[in-house]
DNA sequence: GATGGACCCTGTAGCTGCTACAGGGTCAAG
DNA sequence: CTTGACCCTGTAGCAGCTACAGGGTCCATC
């Protein structure tokens, strides 16, 4: 079992997540507190590696720290249905999808008002207007 | 020329904004600070019933704060070309497409991950396993 | 052993765009 | 004269970081 010792920085480099949202990460419970050295540094082994790749993982598929703090609880629960998992994600994905439509309704929008530009000026401004009551 | 007055609270509701909204607006110079009664109660007029439309739908378009401050600035100076207002038309159309793109990623891999679930037991959830090291 | 630079520490404030109080004042109807 | 609906200010909170300020530590080099 080779178990290495990192420090923040090395942490940081390891799992791509910038140092302050490391510390951040800890001050909100969601990554354990490390041990420290006599000077007081933060010293991370494998667990953390893994904890924290985990957690990037899901932040970057857009799932809030809340929900990545209820799929680590579950992760080190071997034994509850994968099921619970799976609502996690499956409730992400709606998410997901209600801002898609929110976005492509506004592409629309936006590409509409775009069209009306004719140039000339802001007196007769078809953009201005629209916004205008 | 019809000029009513109105409370903060006819204001939102003739808007659709929220009376703390319209405040914060005052309070960072977006909407311009109202006359007072003698109660010290805020009076507005038709002005600030356009200005805040105006402000209201470029919020609902996704445009930030600080554009919607320079459309406002634009829309004040009719002698400017139009095309300032379209460049920030166009900026917003790109934020959004771009934002589009990600969620679109998003939807993707999320969609994989959801199609993984066979049921059982955390333990070998693929899910767990695919946001792990 | 002194110095320099790279790293680490804590604590706090800022970002966006609101929203939600607490703790008061005003005003009109009944 | 009281009740209730409205208004006022000021401040704190949300998410999820990020960016300091003002210090301490560690290691290599002179």
């Amino acid at each position: 079992m080779t178990s290495v010792d990192h420090t923040i920085g090395t942490l940081g480099k390891l799992t791509g997540v910038n140092i302050e949202t490391i510390r951040y990460y800890e001050r909100i419970g969601l990554l354990p507190e490390p041990a420290r050295t006599s000077g007081n540094y933060r010293v991370y082994g494998d667990t953390h590696v893994r904890r924290l790749t985990f957690i990037r993982k899901a932040r970057d598929l857009g799932f809030p720290i809340e929900t990545v703090r209820r799929m680590l609880a579950l992760s080190d629960q071997p034994d509850r249905p994968c099921a619970e998992v799976d609502a996690l994600v499956v409730e992400q994905m709606r998410e997901v999808e209600r801002k898609l439509a929110d976005l492509e309704r506004l592409r629309t929008e936006l590409d509409r008002l775009a069209r009306q530009c004719r140039g000339g000026l802001v007196s007769d401004c078809r953009i201005i207007e629209a916004l205008s009551p």
